[in-house]
DNA sequence: TTACATCTACTACAGATGTAGTTCTACATA
DNA sequence: TATGTAGAACTACATCTGTAGTAGATGTAA
């Protein structure tokens, strides 16, 4: 699981992507609810994320399209732990502590996880 | 409520502060568990910081004192719901789902979190 | 074929961050 | 008092990020 960290405005592109498997500059664009970006700004993230390693592209014509090679799951994971272990000393239980204490999360909604755990369980 | 978000190395140090409640670069260099910084990069990072309000200082003597503006409150709460925000379409359920489908917490802590609620609600 | 639209690649530039050196001052000690 | 030590303030510099313009190539429509 590679350790990856985006910035929002990235995470906001490589969230497009993921929905749409794969994509050109214009695509992402294209798909963002408040396009607030000039194209030539998304086609700069893009390429520099290619960079890092975070997608991978391949021209078709005279188009570049770009693929996610991270997961969502990656991303979160690597993130939320990265959050954990500046914030909560690494302990899991103290974020969610905070969520319930903030009044996030209430506890119906800690009921239905039960369920959830219970159900997944079941199914592995 | 300020939003306020810290990197990592930012978060270390004020950390620090909050433990200490107050304290010069000194003091925070030597309440490092690995001082891996020079004394002049601590003093660069706490003089930012303050540039950006998220420490006060005040002279005593030759000598710097920082002190922190935010509480630790504060900032978890504000990285934390824009990690949310971000990563979970804004859903604090999301986020735990995920904790608890990533095996990070499990079952009986999840317990121990409804009863941590039960106690909380009583006693406000 | 001529002109316009569109893409990629390159360049640009400011702000934040990580990291630390240098200089000047003031304090303490020999 | 002469000197070393410790601080503050300033300077430095590379990298990442946000944001976009420009140039050159190419496809398209008139």
């Amino acid at each position: 699981m590679p350790e990856v960290k985006l910035s929002e405005q990235q995470l906001e592109l490589v969230t497009i992507l993921w929905r749409l498997e794969a994509g050109t500059a214009r695509d992402v664009l294209n798909a963002m609810d408040d396009p607030n970006l000039a194209y030539t700004t998304i086609a700069t993230v893009l390429s520099r994320l290619e960079k890092r390693g975070v997608l991978a592209s391949e021209t078709q014509g005279r188009e570049r399209v770009y693929r996610p090679l991270i997961t969502e799951r990656d991303v979160k994971t690597s993130m939320v732990s990265s959050l954990i272990s500046s914030l909560f000393k690494g302990d899991p239980k103290a974020l969610m502590a905070h969520l319930v204490r903030e009044g996030d999360v209430d506890e119906d909604e800690l009921e239905d996880l039960g369920k959830l755990l219970e159900g997944e369980k079941r199914d592995v």
